[in-house]
Order: C-alpha cells, then sequence, then structure tokens
DNA sequence: GCCAACGTTGGC
DNA sequence: GCCAACGTTGGC
C-alpha cells in the first residue's frame, strides 16, 4: 500500500476495503462525527488502521461479521479475470513470501493522502492492516497469506522504486469493512472524522459494490520487521529479470507489474535477502 | 460472449 | 507529463 495498492485482479472471496470505485449510496455506516480538529489530515493511504479508528469513533462495529466465509473465492465476476497466480508451492519452511508495494510520497485519492512508506510502517506500535487492495488477483493474494509469512515492503510511483524493508504478516485476511477513521479537510478549516469504510462513498477506497454483508476486499496486518539500509532497486531487479536462467526470471511483480500484493518463491526471497547481505544489510531470518 | 472504448497503474 | 500495459465497462 501504500499500500494502495494496486489493483489487481482476481478472485476470491470476499474481504473487505474500499477502495474506488463506483458510487453506492452510502448506508449508514457513514457516519461522520464531526469534530474539529486541527490536526492533518490522514496519512496513509492505503491502509489505515482500524484500531485507531475504532478509537476514535466507536462507530459501528456492529455488524462484521467477518465470519462469513473468508473462503469464498470467486464469484463469478470476481474470478473471471485472473491473475496469474502461480500457484503457491508450499515452502521448505512453510513459510510463504510476498512483495507488497505501498507509495511513499503524497497522492491523492478521493481525498485522501495514500502515502505511506517504510518508516510509516516502522512507526507503527500495532500491527497494520494493509488496505486500499481492490484488485481481485492482489486481494486473492493477500487471502492466500499465513500468519508468520514475510513480506518485502515496496516504494513505488516515487524516483527510486525499490524494495526498502521486509515486514511478517501477523494477521491474515479479514474483510476491509472494519470502521476506519479519516480524517477530510473540511471547508471551515477544521477536518471532519468519517468512519471510512469500503461501505463509504467519501472514502478513498470506496467501492459501491462491496455490501456489508458480503465483504468484497480484504486486508491483513502487518508488522515492521527492518529498513534495509541499502535497496534493491527496480532497476536491479528488472536487470535480474531479463538476464536469461535468473532466478528472478518469473518473478510475479516483474511479469506483472500491475500487481501490487505479488508472491515472491522461496528462491527469490533466498536470492534478494542474498543480495541485501552482499549490500551489507543484516537480515533476521 | 466479443470487443472497442475507456480508465488506471506505474515506470520513466 | 507521457505512455505502455492491462483491466473494466458496456454496447451489440
Amino acid at each position: 500500500m501504500a499500500k494502495r495498492k494496486a489493483k489487481e485482479i482476481d478472485a476470491s472471496l470476499p474481504t473487505e476495503e474500499p477502495r474506488r470505485s463506483s458510487r453506492r449510496k452510502s448506508t449508514k455506516e457513514e457516519v461522520i462525527e464531526e469534530k474539529s480538529l486541527t490536526a492533518k489530515p490522514a496519512k496513509k493511504p492505503k491502509k489505515e488502521s482500524g484500531a485507531e479508528a475504532a478509537t476514535t469513533i466507536g462507530v459501528n462495529n456492529s455488524k462484521q461479521t467477518e465470519g462469513k466465509s473468508h473462503e469464498d473465492d470467486d464469484k463469478s465476476s470476481e474470478s473471471k479475470s485472473v491473475a496469474q497466480s502461480q500457484v503457491s508451492k508450499p515452502t521448505s519452511t512453510g513459510r510463504q513470501y510476498w512483495l507488497m508495494k505501498a507509495e511513499p510520497e503524497s497522492r491523492i485519492e478521493r481525498g485522501h493522502d495514500i502515502k505511506f512508506s517504510i518508516d510509516d510502517l516502522a512507526a507503527k506500535k500495532e500491527p497494520e492492516p494493509w488496505d486500499g487492495i481492490r484488485a481481485y488477483p492482489a486481494r486473492n493474494n493477500l487471502r492466500a497469506m499465513k500468519k508468520g509469512d514475510l513480506a518485502f515492503f515496496y516504494h513505488s510511483s516515487c524516483k527510486v522504486p525499490a524494495i526498502v524493508g521486509t515486514m511478517e504478516i501477523v494477521q491474515e485476511h479479514s474483510p476491509d469493512r472494519k470502521p476506519t477513521a479519516s480524517l477530510y479537510p473540511d471547508p471551515r478549516n477544521s477536518y471532519v472524522v468519517l468512519v471510512v469504510s469500503a461501505h463509504n462513498a467519501k472514502a478513498p477506497y470506496y467501492d459501491p459494490k462491496s455490501k456489508p454483508e458480503d465483504p468484497k476486499w480484504s486486508v491483513v496486518h502487518v508488522k515492521f520487521r527492518q529498513k534495509l539500509k541499502t535497496p534493491v532497486t527496480l532497476k536491479e531487479l528488472k536487470e535480474c529479470h531479463t538476464t536469461k536462467g535468473h532466478v528472478l526470471e518469473n518473478m510475479q511483480m516483474l511479469k506483472l507489474a500491475r500487481l501490487s500484493v505479488s508472491r515472491v518463491s522461496e528462491e527469490e526471497w533466498r536470492f534478494l535477502t542474498g543480495v541485501m547481505k552482499k549490500n551489507g544489510d543484516v537480515i533476521e531470518n
């Protein structure tokens, strides 16, 4: 995310998380509490911490039925465009690896700044929900994540696109429909706090098709692990990718450039962490 | 169900 | 800001 994720396509079940799309009329979910804070507007784009929001505003949590399947994956329309997801082959350790993109520079999406960098993640004290994923393939990858999996944190849409750190999946997918609060600029020189969710038309990731009863988008919660002293740039990744027979020849994020949440094979993970070590970073693992 | 138009992502 | 890639939409 940033979880902005990008959009990917794919199918599978609903999870939740709103992002953009058409409009639906919002229902009561959007509670709006107004407080004028002089604070600054919300920060992270894609993700937003639910916890934080919840406390700020205790709003509808009532429904959250998250129980409903997390598994359904495909409802036809959702599954039609599938991304080629390489089937996940179990790794020797049983742990899976991923690469998740976020935008470290400010960018406004539906009136909301989506910026989210490795430093922003590092500053979090609580598990961070990775939200904003609005493409099925990416969402499917989120749903395939298991607690304990590791992921590279990638900075996209910035001067030097690169893998800049690592994080751990600490909570498997859940609907993105939890109430989350965001601050929106108000004409009166203050900010309005709204409960944001996929079902709120004013939310940056609003998606009219995501119904509370059947969450379409999901989030996973991640925890910061480390920030690289020396990022592994997209440029380097591409050089490997285009080298015949290279370990990164089939790396998903390079084949599907627009996929914001991609799978990293064990071999790719080892190769890349090896590069990081050569660069002088200590990779805990 | 096909496909052209359109929109978005994201590197450059 | 441009543009290529690619997903989505919507008419037929």
